[in-house]
DNA sequence: TCTCTATCTGATCATTGCTCAGATCAAAAT
DNA sequence: ATTTTGATCTGAGCAATGATCAGATAGAGA
C-alpha cells in the first residue's frame, strides 16, 4: 500500500526494479502492448535507457516480473474473495470474478500474466506465484465438487473455468452486468456435471 | 486447394495480397508473433518491403486480412465436423475439436485470430467471417439443447463453450489427448444445466 | 581511507514500421 | 495504333526500438 518513496535521490536509484515494474504495468495500462517499449519505460522511470536491462536482461525480463507481481496480486484477491463468502460454491464464483475485477482495476499486469510468448515461463518467481494462484483456485473448486466427484474430474472443472475465465475477457464478449449471471450458470452447470 | 502459381512473372507480381497472407501466416507459424515483420514478409514474397503496405496500409491490416482468412478456415472445419455428426450434441463437440485442430494444424492464422489488440476490429471481411462462425457455432448450440432453454441461456452457453475452447488453447492447459474427454465433459455439463 | 562491486550512463548498431517520390506496366480510351 | 490513365511496385529515407558495451558513479566493506 504504502508508496516506497524514492524516485530519484542521487545517481543510484534506490529500488529501480520495483519503479520499472510500476512504470512497466502502468504504461501496459495505459497503451496496450503494442505500445509498451522498454525505453519509454525507462523514459517515465528518469533512468538511462540501458539501465532496465541491467536489472532484467531484456524486454521478456521485465514483462515476466510484472506478470509475476500480477499473479501474486491475483492470488491476493482471491484469498480475499474466499474468506468473504462461507459457502464453498459462492468462493469459486467469487474467485471467478476476482479474476474479471483483476483484469479491469489493473488491465496492466492482466495484459501479460497469461501470454505464454511474451513471458519466461521458466522463470522460478513467475512459476511459483501462477501455480500458486491456481492451485489455490483449484482447491476451491475441490471443496464446492461433491463427494462423488474425483480427482480428475475436479480437475477438469477447475481447468475449464481457468480458461474460460481468461477466454471470456480477452475475448470480450460479455459486458461487466452479464459476467456475474454467466458465472453462476458456468460453475452451477459445472459442479453438477453431465445429467 | 490449388496454388494459384505466378510468384513472379514480371514487374507485376500477380496476386501480392494473397501471397503475402500466405507468407505471412506461414511466418507467424515459424516464429511466433514476436518475430514477425513486414519487411520479413516481404523479403519471403520476393518483393519490396514498402510493397506490402501498399495493399494492406499497415501491419495490422496484413495481420487482420490473415486473421480474416482464418475464419473462413474454421467455418469450412465446423461446416465439416458439423456435417460428420448426425447427432446435435455431437455436432457441438465435434464444433469443438474443429478449432482446437485448427490451433494444431493452422498455427498461423490462429495466432491472430482472437488478438483484438493486433487486428482492426471494423473491417467489415473479418467482422464478417468472424460473426459468421460464432454464430454458426451458436446455432449448433441451440439445436444441442433441451426445449426448456431460452434464448439467454443458449448464449451463455456458446460464449462459455467458445470462450473455453480459446482460454484452453492460449493457455496451453491441456494436451492434445485431454481435450476430447475436456470437451465432452463441458459440453455435457453445460448443455445439462445447473442441477 | 582505500578497494571492490553493483548500479547506472551514453553511445553505437542492426532492425523495424512507415512514408513518399518516382519507375513500371496493364488496360482503357482515343 | 497510340495515348492516357491508374494501379502496382521500387528504393531511399526517417524516427524509434531492443540489445550491447566500455566507462562513470557511488555505496559497502576492508
Amino acid at each position: 500500500m504504502q508508496d516506497p518513496a524514492p524516485q530519484r535521490d542521487s545517481y543510484h536509484h534506490g529500488n529501480l526494479p520495483q519503479v520499472l515494474v510500476r512504470e512497466g504495468a502502468k504504461l501496459l495500462a495505459e497503451r496496450g502492448m503494442g505500445q509498451f517499449s522498454m525505453r519509454e519505460v525507462a523514459r517515465r522511470a528518469g533512468v538511462a535507457v540501458a539501465a532496465p536491462s541491467h536489472h532484467f536482461g531484456n524486454a521478456k525480463g521485465l514483462l515476466t516480473a510484472i506478470a509475476a507481481d500480477g499473479f501474486a496480486r491475483l492470488a491476493q484477491r482471491q484469498a480475499k474473495a474466499a474468506a468473504a463468502n462461507p459457502d464453498p460454491r459462492d468462493q469459486v464464483i467469487a474467485m471467478c470474478r476476482a479474476y474479471i475485477d483483476l483484469c479491469v482495476e489493473e488491465p496492466g499486469p492482466a495484459l501479460v500474466m497469461f501470454r505464454l510468448e511474451l513471458v519466461d515461463g521458466s522463470d522460478p518467481q513467475f512459476q511459483d506465484r501462477a501455480v500458486h494462484s491456481f492451485e489455490q483456485f483449484s482447491r476451491a473448486v475441490a471443496h464446492a465438487s461433491p463427494p462423488s466427484a474425483d480427482r480428475s474430474q475436479i480437475d477438469q472443472i477447475a481447468k475449464t473455468l481457468w480458461s474460460m475465465m481468461h477466454g471470456l475477457q480477452v475475448l470480450r464478449m460479455i459486458t461487466d452486468d452479464e459476467a456475474e449471471g454467466l458465472i453462476r450458470f458456468a460453475v452451477g452447470a459445472l459442479l453438477a456435471g453431465p445429467s
